[in-house]
DNA sequence: ATGGTCGCGTAGCGA
C-alpha cells in the first residue's frame, strides 16, 4: 500500500500535472491540500477515470483539501473537529477498507501563520491545539492511522538550506516547533524519519528568488503514522523531479509505502 | 536595498 500526500496549489491549473503523476506513480491513496477549489469545480472525472474513489472538502478561492482511494472509502470527517467557527477548509479524514483492515488517513493543511506575532500565528496555534486534541482521541482506538499532508513546519534545522534566513518565520519559529512535537509526542513517528532519519531533503521550493535553481528548499510535508501503521512502514519517497516539470506546484509528493 | 513568483480573479491577498 503506498499513501501519498502532496500540496498542489490549486488542482484545477495543476490538472496535467496531478494527472501524469497519479499515472506514473498510481499510489493506492493521496492527500491533497491547496486544491482552491469549491466541491462542485473540482476535476472529479478526470480522477475518477485513474481508478480512484475522491472525496473533497472544497472552498473557493484558499485552502481546499481532498482525499483520492483505489480501495473504498467507508466513512467522511469533513472539517478539524471543535472548530465550529472555522469556516477555513483544512481537514478531511477517511477511513479507507482493505484486505487486511480498515486504515484512516487524513489530509491536513495546517495554517501558515505568518506574519508572526499575529492574529494569523494565534490562529496557526490554536488550530493545532484543536489537531493534537482529536489526534490524541484517534490514537486511542489503537488502530493504522496516517495524519498526511502539509505541516508548514519546518522540524530541524536540516530541514531547510539556511535555517537563519528563515529565523522569525511562523515555520519555524520554537513556539510553532514545540507544537508540533507535542502532537508527535502523543505517540506518532515522522515517516520520513524512521525511514531516512539521517537524509535531509526538502519538500516545498518557493517560486520567488530562484529557490528551486539554487535548491533553496525545506520539508514541511510529512506523514504522522500511529504506531500500528509505522510499525508497517517500508519506505518513504520525496519525489523530486515533480518540482521541475513544467508548470510545478511549489511542492512535491511525499510518498510513504506499507507493507500491508 | 530592492525586487523576484505564482494562483485566484481581475485588485490585492495569501503563500
Amino acid at each position: 500500500m503506498q499513501i501519498a500526500t502532496w500540496n498542489v496549489n490549486s488542482v484545477k491549473a495543476r490538472l496535467t500535472n496531478v494527472t501524469d503523476w497519479l499515472r506514473e506513480a498510481s499510489p493506492d491513496v493521496v492527500c491533497l491540500q491547496e486544491i482552491k477549489t469549491v466541491d462542485a469545480d473540482f476535476p472529479r472525472d478526470a480522477i475518477e477515470d485513474l481508478g480512484y474513489n475522491v472525496e473533497t472538502h472544497g472552498q473557493k478561492t484558499y485552502n481546499g483539501v481532498a482525499l483520492l482511494s483505489k480501495f473504498p472509502i467507508e466513512e467522511t470527517v469533513r472539517g478539524l473537529p471543535g472548530g465550529e467557527d472555522d469556516d477555513q477548509a483544512r481537514y478531511i479524514e477517511c477511513v479507507i477498507s482493505h484486505d487486511s483492515g480498515p486504515v484512516r488517513v487524513a489530509s491536513i493543511y495546517l495554517p501558515n501563520g505568518n506574519p508572526a506575532p499575529g492574529p494569523k500565528y494565534d490562529y496557526k496555534l490554536a488550530w493545532m491545539r484543536r489537531l493534537k486534541r482529536h489526534a490524541a482521541e484517534l490514537l486511542a482506538y489503537e488502530e493504522r492511522l496516517i495524519l498526511a499532508g502539509d505541516y508548514n513546519i519546518i522540524p530541524r534545522d536540516s530541514d531547510v538550506h539556511d535555517p537563519a534566513v528563515w529565523a522569525g518565520d511562523a515555520l519555524i519559529l520554537p513556539q510553532s516547533r514545540a507544537a508540533f512535537r507535542e502532537i508527535l509526542n502523543l505517540g506518532f513517528t515522522d515517516a520520513f524519519l524512521q525511514a531516512d532519519g539521517k537524509g535531509h531533503q526538502y519538500t516545498f521550493w518557493d517560486y520567488q528568488r530562484g529557490a528551486w535553481q539554487k535548491d533553496h528548499g525545506i520539508r514541511i510535508d510529512h506523514l504522522l503514522l500511529s504506531p500500528q501503521a509505522a510499525d508497517t512502514l517500508k519506505s518513504v519517497e520525496i519525489c523530486k523531479p515533480v518540482r521541475g516539470k513544467e508548470k510545478a506546484s511549489d511542492h512535491v509528493p511525499v510518498v510513504g509505502t506499507f507493507d500491508f
